[in-house]
DNA sequence: AACGCGCCCAACCGCATCCCC
DNA sequence: GGGGGATGCGGTTGGGCGCGT
């Protein structure tokens, strides 16, 4: 398998992205319409993965940003439920429009996860922690149950639970409509307009984010007419 | 007011898979 | 059909920040 240099190897930047290089890369990726990220680097300084993590986790327009909500909260521990003990994370944030696989990852891990386990639920099998896991003989995801722990829970402590977060819940982005430039036949790259949006994202709602969507806070991205 | 601790999230790393030649 | 390059994905890390002592 040909693997890709890391960034050190090839001496391109690493570390936090600045104002500067994010406004590059929205600038050359709406610019182009494409989403080549071989030939991005050549743009950002940074290596295709970093330009398309920080794209498809941070700068992409179709984002929502905060916490999730109750329903996004639920639908995610169902999913992961459904799923099997492998998180498939870019399944479920396909499911969830707007939402990354990163942002769903790290939600698990930091919130969902803990909470579960304060109510004493196993958040890998989804049953209840007295309950021990399935040998593993048995089929290491359990089926799809119709209804899982999370959902079996006291409905007023769910609601209450959600409410905390929701509560803390402040949208980040600014509404404001964009229009990516259709892909330009002068592109060489064979990559089609629908991998702009992230396959974690590719759903039809996400897909048309890109119409009208919304770009995130950070101020500096806007005006960027000057780019390139 | 200063310090320490814990939490959160952006970003990196490395493997897996896809795709093209 | 095989090899190599490009891309996708999941796990992990580390810096920043807020809160408690």
């Amino acid at each position: 398998m040909g693997r890709q240099p890391c960034c050190d190897k090839v001496g391109l930047k690493k570390g936090p992205w600045t104002a500067e290089e994010d406004q590059k890369l929205v600038g050359f990726l709406l610019t182009h319409g494409h989403y080549c990220w071989r030939v991005v680097p050549k743009l950002a300084v940074r290596c295709g993965k970093s330009c398309r993590l920080r794209w498809t986790n941070y700068l992409r327009p179709d984002l929502k940003r905060g916490l999730l909500s109750d329903e996004e909260q639920q639908l995610v521990i169902d999913l992961h439920a459904q799923l099997g003990n492998r998180c498939v994370w870019s399944k479920i944030a396909a499911q969830l429009p707007g939402r990354t696989d990163n942002e769903i990852k790290n939600h698990w891990n930091t919130h969902i996860k803990k909470k579960l386990r304060k109510m004493g639920i196993d958040p890998v099998t989804h049953r209840p922690l007295d309950q021990e896991a399935p040998p593993p003989a048995q089929q290491p995801t359990p089926p799809p149950p119709t209804t899982t722990a999370w959902q079996q829970l006291d409905g007023a402590e769910r609601s209450q639970q959600a409410e905390d977060e929701d509560v803390k819940a402040v949208p980040l982005i600014q509404p404001q409509e964009i229009r990516a430039p259709p892909p330009t036949a002068s592109s060489n790259c064979s990559v089609s307009p629908a991998s702009v949006i992230s396959p974690a994202c590719s759903s039809s709602s996400a897909a048309s984010g890109l119409e009208a969507a919304e770009w995130p806070e950070p101020m500096y991205l806007l005006g960027m007419d000057g780019i390139m």
